[in-house]
DNA sequence: GGCCAGGCTAGCA
DNA sequence: TGCTAGCATGGC
């Protein structure tokens, strides 16, 4: 058993940033003994690894032992995931000057974003989450992973770890028919796996690009239109500064927070967004908390 | 039963 | 370039 902590680089709340794990990301994650348990690879090595709290450090539990190198492969990753050295102060110094946004941000001090360990991971997951209201989506997510993705033993039971592009591009269509995917969104999911088994698609590779060019690559992707994109660009790279505009959860979270009786437009909310740049990712994370009710 | 879900593509003007 | 039907189901 290795227990590792680590100390978050600037004013953080965990239990802010973990309340949604088990609601959105239920599917990903268990909570246990105070400890957020979720499998992913090191090195494709796949591990249940958990994230829990001490008051001023997360703790990284994990069961089994490490080399010297995979500690520091955990370490770097739950680092990036949890967004410990995001440093939002600016971020609350700015939106001080938005009336309607400073309840809504001032509450959730400390409220972080939780990125998916991998891209891949993050594309997949939010194709599926195209459209359908959240429950569903997570409801296919959980079939995919039974479906193609493999187990592991922990704690006298088991867990699914998230399949890799491999696993998924040796499915057929219909597999995923079976499981209540439309036969486009079955044929969005696997055709993607498969460009990536075959070496004609590179995720990681955009994490250099710029924004705007991550999003041009992207939607050139049969099934991926902007809002996917973006993201991706949110909850895979942690980018700062995205606005899904489209999106339906910030048009009604901005409807809520304003009290409008309509849903604003999409260029409603281009235009208010200026003045949130460069944090407009963290905006909309912070209304889309705001929507869901806490 | 009807309408909307943290959209996208293909087909048509 | 812009508009819209269709998708497959759950939740209200």
């Amino acid at each position: 058993m290795v227990e590792l902590k680590l100390r978050p680089g600037h004013l953080y709340s965990f239990e802010a940033t973990t309340r949604r794990l088990t609601n959105f990301e239920k599917t990903a994650y268990r909570f246990l003994d105070g400890f957020f348990y979720r499998t992913l690879r090191l090195n494709d090595r796949p591990l249940a690894v958990g994230v829990g709290w001490d008051g001023a450090q997360i703790r990284v539990r994990v069961e089994e032992e490490l080399s010297e190198e995979e500690r520091t492969l955990l370490k770097q990753k739950i680092r990036r995931m949890f967004s410990l050295d995001v440093e939002l102060e600016p971020f609350y110094e700015q939106m001080k000057k938005e009336p309607r946004l400073a309840p809504v941000i001032q509450s959730r001090k400390g409220l972080h974003f939780v990125l998916d360990p991998t891209l891949y991971e993050c594309l997949i997951k939010t194709i599926i989450g195209q459209q359908l209201n959240l429950a569903f989506a997570s409801t296919l997510t959980q079939r995919l992973i039974e479906q193609a993705g493999e187990k592991i033993p922990f704690r006298e039971e088991w867990m699914l770890v998230f399949p890799t592009p491999s696993q998924v591009a040796r499915l057929d269509y219909e597999d995923l028919q079976r499981l209540q995917f439309n036969r486009r969104k079955a044929e969005y999911v696997i055709d993607i796996s498969r460009k990536i088994t075959a070496g004609e698609l590179n995720l990681e590779a955009l994490e250099r690009l710029p924004d705007a060019d991550v999003v041009e690559e992207l939607t050139s992707l049969r099934g991926v239109g902007r809002w996917t994109a973006e993201c991706l660009l949110l909850f895979g790279m942690g980018r700062r500064d995205l606005l899904p505009a489209a999106d339906i959860g910030l048009r009604n979270a901005l409807k809520k927070a304003y009290g409008l009786d309509r849903q604003p437009t999409e260029a409603d909310v281009r235009q208010w967004g200026e003045s949130w740049i460069p944090w407009r990712s963290y905006a909309t994370f912070y209304l889309w908390d705001f929507l869901s009710g806490s």
